[in-house]
Order: structure tokens, then sequence, then C-alpha cells
DNA sequence: GGATTGTTTGACCGGAGGGTTAAAGGATCG
DNA sequence: CGATCCTTTAACCCTCCGGTCAAACAATCC
């Protein structure tokens, strides 16, 4: 029905971004379309949210008419859904050199660099996922009760080790995340507020940049860190 | 028309905000409905952003018809404006300690812990304010390139001025306004995902004071402070 | 008290939005 | 080629929404 419900199983194969290649007409041209359908949707649920978003003005701007978005989405919120998935991915996929016996100082320059680097590459990705969260995170609740606490108390647990061999100073892991977490994508959610401050119209390159080193500086030097080699 | 369009005086007299005397039963009862709308308005606003938002909703939480809410507020953006002033008083009366002659460890501790006290008491008009920034702030500019401007560079203008008198390490001024700002208001705007993590249903006292507590210790600890004496 | 002005409310309007239908157009496979 | 399945699309339906209206009601002023 969907093509997204996951109760039939997709094509598989190789599972890079662009394989275009080696599926027939239909695969190719339905991943092509549901590629360019959630790029839009992505894009109007950043600016307009859940409720805002309207399911035509996707599908203009996916380049196809309403019905058949509707075909390949039974429900605004099958969509949305969608777009969400992608997005949880990105989170989860962070943070890799948070591990036991990594340099601290190295591992949390990393991971406040990659979500950073985050901010800038995907803000309207950054955008929707606050969005769910501010509006109370009606679509999601399983993602932040289950998947997100289990990685949070993983990593947690890390650093808790980093405290107890006393490579770090004691404070509280999860507190320390959420202020990572807010540091870095405050630049993708409230870019323009930033901008505006400011004087821009929009974030360059370097105010990435300086973001990231003071970010790191004060957090690394505030939880008893120097600086890594790097 | 609106009683709020600001083109008729308001009834002078003290302005604490509860001076119900010395007013006709007309102005009264007028301050008390205007009260209540905008109670519900920035609930409904905050749950469902502007779009999402309907009048009607709002008048039936504010307990009138809806056609009574819209002789007050003739329209939803005129509401909304209204909501939001409210709001940016907030922010702008805020951090009056940080003053030129004032000890930096001190004024930031103080600044921090306003600003947790405000996602505590007023998560609310925080997720209202940050709905309107992360959605481009469509009905906002003018307050964010003026009067927030305007305020950053002030208070930047001074903690320059501790960094030329090495009362504290060479950061970026509006940078760390934009660490404080995030690293506070995360726990107002998404204390959802915050409550989640921790494994409850909602933030209590003690998570307000461990997070104020840790985001001071780190931010005085990474610009080269020391805890305040108090 | 009577005129005036401010307030309340149910009914109404035009428009937009999410989603459906049905019929036509292609691909695929035998 | 013909049957079957997938895809496309205009037209349609129903609900909800922001906003208006007009008539009733209440406070205020002379």
């Amino acid at each position: 029905m969907s093509g997204v419900g996951g109760d039939q199983p997709e094509i598989d194969g190789p599972q890079t971004d662009a394989d275009d290649s080696s599926l027939g007409v239909r695969a190719r041209s339905r991943a092509r379309i549901e590629a360019s359908i959630r790029k839009a949707a992505e894009e109007v649920f950043a600016e307009m949210g859940f409720e805002g978003a309207s399911t035509s003005l996707i599908a203009k701007r996916a380049g196809l008419p309403k019905a058949n978005l509707h075909y390949y989405f039974k429900t605004k919120n099958d969509l949305y859904q969608f777009v969400l998935r992608d997005i949880i991915e990105l989170w989860l996929n962070t943070a890799q050199e948070i591990q036991p016996d990594a340099d601290p100082a190295t591992a949390l320059a990393h991971y406040i660099g990659q979500k950073i680097d985050l901010a800038r590459d995907r803000p309207i990705a950054s955008r929707v996922f606050a969005n769910e969260v501010l509006h109370g995170a009606p679509r999601f609740d399983r993602f932040m009760r289950q998947d997100l606490k289990d990685w949070v108390e993983r990593k947690s647990a890390i650093i808790e080790e980093w405290i107890g061999r006393g490579k770090i100073d004691q404070i509280d892991p999860k507190h320390l995340f959420f202020m990572i977490w807010s540091t870095t994508q405050t630049y993708a959610d409230f870019s323009i507020q930033i901008a505006a401050v400011l004087g821009r119209r929009e974030l360059i390159e370097s105010d990435y940049q300086l973001a990231a080193k003071q970010i790191t500086h004060i957090i690394l030097k505030g939880c008893g860190l120097k600086a890594p080699d790097a």
C-alpha cells in the first residue's frame, strides 16, 4: 500500500543511498520519488510544524499532484513517521568515539564537532526533531523512552567509568549530554536567532567553527580536561 | 477595538498585576478575561504552534465562545502578538547583574540561575518563543534584529571589558550567551525529552537544581572563573 | 429613565485541508 | 497480444477553521 509500512519486505541489495542500478524501472523511480517527497516533506514540516504542514504543499514542492503523494504515503502521519525515522538514525549514530578506553578529551571534542557538523549540514532535520519534542513528542514517545534512553544510559556508563578512573571531573553524565545537545543543536534549531544577533542573514562557516571551538573549550575545561592534541 | 492595539490609553493606576480595585466593573472584567485568554492561548500555541492552534480551542480553554474571543482579539495573529509581547519582557529583563564592575563569577552564576528558574516557572512561555524562532520567526523579526541584538551587544561589551581587565578568559561573549541560553532553555523547551531520558514523567525540583549547579560549574570553570562565594 | 456605548453569543460564510474515488495510462509477464 | 498489476491524476467529499454578523443584553452617563 504505502510502500513504507514495513509490512512488505523492501527490495534487498546493496544499502548505499544511491543504488539505482540493478533495480527495475519501477523500484528505481519509486526510490527517486520517495526521496524527493522526503526532502520536500522535511522542509515543510520544519518550516510549519506537523499541523501547519499541508500535504498539498509538500506534493507541490516534490513536483507531483497531491493524490499521487497520498498514493505513496497513505496519511500525513505516515509521511511524518518516515521523515522522523531518518532523523533518528542521525541521532543514534553519533558519539561512537565515546568508549571506555578512549581519551575523554578527544572523544568529547569529537562528539561536539560531530554535532556541530550535523547542525550545519542537516539543520532542517534537526528542526523537525526539535519541533516534535517541543510539542510534547506525541508521535515519538517510544523512541525517547526506549532507544534514546538506552543510548544515554550506555554512554553515561562509560563516562561514569572515566570518572571512576579519575580521567574526568565528577559530573553528572546525563546532564552533560543535555548540555552538549543543547549547545550544538541551538546552531541548527535557532540559527535564525543566532544569525540575527550576529547581524547576518544566515550563519557562515566561521560561525560554526568558532562555536565548535568555544563549546569544546568551555566544556572540556569545565570538566577538568585539557584540549586534545589534535 | 481589540483593547490591545495600544491606540487607546489603558486606565492608569498602580501597575501591579492584581490591581482589581479602583477600576470600573468593565475594566476589571476585561483584565480578568484578557488574562485568562492569554493563559489559554499561551498553552495552545505552545502545544500546537501558531498554525496548529485554533481560536476555538483557545476560546474553549478560556471558557468563552469563539465569537467572544474574537471580540477581544480581532485576529489570531493579534492574540499571538499579545502573548509574544509578554514573553519578550521576560527575556529582556534578565541579566541585570551583568555589569562592568560586578564580579563575573557571581553575575554569570546569577544569570544562569535566573534562566533555569524561568525554564522551571514559565516553560510554556519559553516553548512559544522557541516555536516562533524554530519556524523562522516570521512574526518576530524586529524583536530579534533590534531589541535582542542591542541587548546582546550591550551585555557583550561588558564581558569584553571583563576580558580586558583579565577578570575572565578570552572567550567570545556572544557565543557564551548562546551557550547559556541553550543550556538553560533546553530544560523548558525539551523537558519532555530530558524527562524521558531521566525515566520520569516530568522534571522535578532536584533536576533543575542539579542542572543549574552543573551548568554553572562547567561554564564558570570553562571560562576560567572560580565558583562564587554564595 | 432613556440614550449610548460596551459585551455576549449562536448562526453563518468562504476557503482550505486531509483524504478518497474512479478512470485512464504504463509496465510486466505469460 | 492480452491479462494483470502498478502508477498517475482530476474531481470530489467532508470537516474544520478563521472570521463576520446581527440581535440580544448589560453597564454607564446625562
